[in-house]
DNA sequence: AAGGTAACCTGACTGC
DNA sequence: TGCAGTCAGGTTACCT
């Protein structure tokens, strides 16, 4: 059991089928599942998607068949590859993550209730140069929401967690406690940009390990030391010299320097 | 409808 | 050594 049951029935339904497209949206990451042809030659049939969602700790790794399942250890999915047979390996001490199923009769993954109403990806177009910057800037008007709690939301930007929205915030100079809808859209402007730098230079850095994340290549990430507020409560400002304050918004810890953030 | 907050669950760490 | 308490990278559900 993760956050909900995996669904009924999974594993009758892939078994034979194949993997196509690997996508992501937000933090869901998305496997096309592909029926086998009707008949030899025909096409594969887009049967459904597998949405995984890794919570705070989850990782999914590809390992020998015979691995033996290890303590948190939820699910596995034996896979036909090129190098012989291999487990694809759910793990997820903390349980927060999802596995669900998108069965394609109802539609793209992009319907399903968890997708639809996520925001624009801060790396596409969508998010680009000024047109994030409006996207903030309209859909906060008349919000009294703190701007932190509007950018970790979700429904207008996905990806910014509470580490970057914390630095974001910090290089846009905008206290975290600010009326969202109160925010000019100058100021958006520099938050939007922020956060799309923000993330940018978390990807080089290979993320941020605060404890066990590990990327895609089993490395740990190094941002966390480029974190110029995110844990550094009580230290300098590297700014300003001003010491970085810490206070909870939405039960997650925020992290800002009082001197130049304002609302 | 928006906003606050409780909940999901385990492990690591701290302090007594 | 052990136990209690606190805290974590995320998100939904349920109140008011």
């Amino acid at each position: 059991m993760l956050r909900w049951p995996i669904p009924a029935g999974l594993d009758a339904r892939l078994r034979g089928a194949s993997i196509g497209a690997l996508t992501r949206r937000g933090k869901y990451l998305l496997i096309e599942v592909r029926d086998k042809p009707r008949k030899p030659g025909g096409d594969a049939r887009t049967a459904g998607w597998l949405i995984f969602h890794l919570g705070m700790n989850g990782n999914l790794t590809v390992t020998d068949s015979d691995r033996a399942a290890g303590k948190h250890d939820h699910v596995d999915m034996l896979v036909d590859t090129a190098a012989g047979k291999r487990l694809l390996r759910l793990h997820d001490p903390r349980r927060f993550g999802a596995l669900l199923w998108h069965d394609a009769a109802d539609g793209e993954p992009e319907s399903h209730p968890l997708l639809a109403g996520l925001g624009v990806e801060p790396l596409s177009e969508a998010f680009a140069s000024a047109r994030g910057a409006r996207l903030l800037f309209e859909r906060s008007r008349g919000r009294k929401l703190a701007v932190k709690q509007l950018l970790m939301a979700g429904q207008v930007v996905v990806g910014v967690g509470n580490i970057y929205a914390s630095e974001s915030l910090f290089q846009a100079c905008i206290h975290p406690l600010a009326a969202s809808g109160r925010v000019s859209l100058a100021r958006y402007e520099r938050l939007a940009q922020a956060i799309r730098e923000i993330l940018a230079a978390a990807i080089k850095r290979g993320g941020s390990t605060l404890k066990d994340f590990v990327g895609s290549d089993g490395q740990g990430g190094y941002f966390q030391l480029d974190c110029m507020v995110y844990g550094h409560a009580g230290e300098p400002c590297r700014v300003c010299g001003t010491p970085i304050r810490e206070l909870v918004i939405g039960q997650r810890n925020t992290f800002y320097c009082p001197s130049f953030q304002r609302v």
